[in-house]
DNA sequence: TTGTACGCGTTATCAT
DNA sequence: ATGATAACGCGTACAA
């Protein structure tokens, strides 16, 4: 039995059995059952690992070589409702694994090099999941990119040559079925209201300025991805010459501070102005109104990123999710059909 | 130089600096500068391990008795807005102090207990963050009392005997301010919708029931905390034969599901009830309208219980926090004097 | 079937 | 000023 407050090891056990500590080792860590120690020998030692409170060493186990079982988040924003849920959806679908999750909250820019190269990038982890579009910290994804082990973005926003795999969404696919949805209730002027034109946002504005070629001046915004900016953004495009009859927001975010916007200016949605989402996020159900949205299928998205990153990163990445259309109560035909 | 895709060691410097690995470490630990070893031998080392990309093995550095540096953040639930705040607050202080975080969600209820005792109780984590309350999770609770590690909690609700320190709010005085605040406006018939009734939120209640002792019966509904529920609590509330003129939500999750619910049932905020939240979440300022509620500092409660588990968990806890009231528009005169 | 011995990468304590 | 050496707890060849 040890002294003092220090934790139960193997050799503590081996002692009190009076067998030694590879006997033990042999014993707790299970190989080849039944084919190397006697049973008494193992139920001697079960019982008083069991009573002495024993419990591995993982540091020890892991400079042996075995695996952490921590997986490395790092994202943008947890503050972002979409990425809380998408941490929540990891975390749960880690735990099934075994896995548990080390977090990056990456809002800080100073000494973000420094937290990853202390705890991811010095191999505590097995994997690294990165969460949002991170092209801009390129420190960042030096670092990430240097680590030892695999590693696979979520919603990182395609760009030509990344080094690591990507679980996307095809955000193509979504604009277009809310740009449809929205011409066949009968709307013509549709603006894009993006909040920060990074990643996802990126490409669903590249996406709706496909499908709007001949839209007019001003009816693009781009700022941040908050509440305040959105109901901002609709301000600026209501008072344009031609104000447009619908709004496509880049997340639901930004919709949701459109609805509240519209609230303030005594409009009334979808009356005045149609609203569409992007997300899909608990709260678009429960907006006023609710929120019509394109919704992002994170579960489905984090099951195959974690796959992927577990199985090495080096597999081919799934193509591209297709998010599905919403219809709620913040799109109707336009007042002046 | 190593051969293949080995981690550089110090022993790896040490061959290529041509010195032994206990210089090594003694040059890059930083240990007693200045004193030890040649300006020359130190910097030949420094300069080798920079570019051969060396990188110190924590768990190595753990074995012998360091700190991870690791914080274990146990979380009820993540998706709830108000944790993510609180997580994106730990998170960064955390940083700041060299810190990370292990998140431990849980929001699963099999296998918590075995996500614990692999991760934080085996004595990876410095210090333990239980966030929320966990009053009911009996196993959780005795595995991290067990652990070897500090352990204090935020937001836990207070009890007759916790084996931890908590750092908690005054509920009490929160209500008192808005109950106050709904009086001098002229409300009498004051309900209270308090979604899941632990924690933080049962405490609400109490001051509640302290401070409106004779409100008729089915003034208080409790649930879940969502936005649905929100919704539902309201309908019940008003269709009760004296329907209140005011509701009190426990969250403000919960009252932003009030105003969905007012919405459809066609009652405009503040005209026809006027509601006030708790927390001061980033949507109440963006809700329609926006919401009265009670500020918790989230910041500072998340400081001062890092400060006291890092200081070992056994200092005396710090006084509840007050929260402090901010009103909006969905509090005004109720209708009928 | 079981015990001995070694090494994982570090830090610390001795010598030299 | 620096080098050899011994731990830390565990897994595993190898010897017995």
């Amino acid at each position: 039995m040890p002294e003092g407050d220090r934790p139960v090891t193997m050799t503590d056990v081996a002692r009190a059995a009076g067998v030694s500590q590879s006997t033990v080792s042999r014993v707790l860590s299970g190989a080849d059952v039944a084919i190397a120690v006697t049973d008494a020998t193992r139920e001697r030692v079960l019982r008083l690992a069991r009573e002495m409170g024993y419990r591995p060493h993982p540091f020890a186990r892991a400079l042996r070589g075995a695996p952490t079982m921590l997986i490395g988040a790092i994202v943008r924003d947890i503050t972002d409702v979409f990425f809380a849920r998408a941490i929540d959806a990891l975390s749960l679908e880690a735990r099934a694994r075994g896995y548990s999750l080390v977090l990056g909250n990456a809002r800080a820019q100073a000494g973000e090099a420094l937290a990853l190269a202390a705890v991811l990038e010095a191999r505590q982890c097995d994997a690294i999941l990165l969460l949002g579009d991170f092209h801009d910290e390129e420190q960042l994804v030096r670092d990430v990119r240097a680590a030892p082990v695999p590693v696979v973005a979520l919603w990182h926003g395609r760009r030509a040559r990344d080094s690591f795999a990507t679980v996307a969404v095809d955000n193509g696919a979504g604009v277009e079925a809310a740009m449809a949805h929205l011409a066949a209730l009968g709307h013509r002027r549709i603006a894009f209201a993006g909040g920060d034109p990074v990643g996802d946002v990126r490409e669903r504005h590249a996406a709706w300025q496909r499908l709007a070629p001949d839209a007019p001046p001003g009816y693009t915004e781009t700022g941040t991805n908050a509440l305040e900016w959105g109901a901002e953004a609709l301000r600026r495009l209501l008072a344009l010459p031609e104000p447009p009859t619908a709004v496509l927001a880049g997340t639901d975010v930004v919709a949701i501070g459109i609805l509240h916007g519209a609230h303030e200016l005594g409009l009334r949605v979808p009356d005045a102005v149609s609203v569409v989402g992007f997300d899909d996020i608990a709260l678009a159900a429960a907006s006023v109104p609710a929120l019509t949205t394109v919704r992002m299928p994170v579960a489905e998205m984090v099951t195959a990123a974690l796959d992927l990153v577990l199985a090495g990163g080096t597999d081919e990445p799934p193509l591209p999710f297709v998010p599905e259309l919403v219809v709620r109560a913040s799109t109707a035909r336009p007042a002046s059909g």
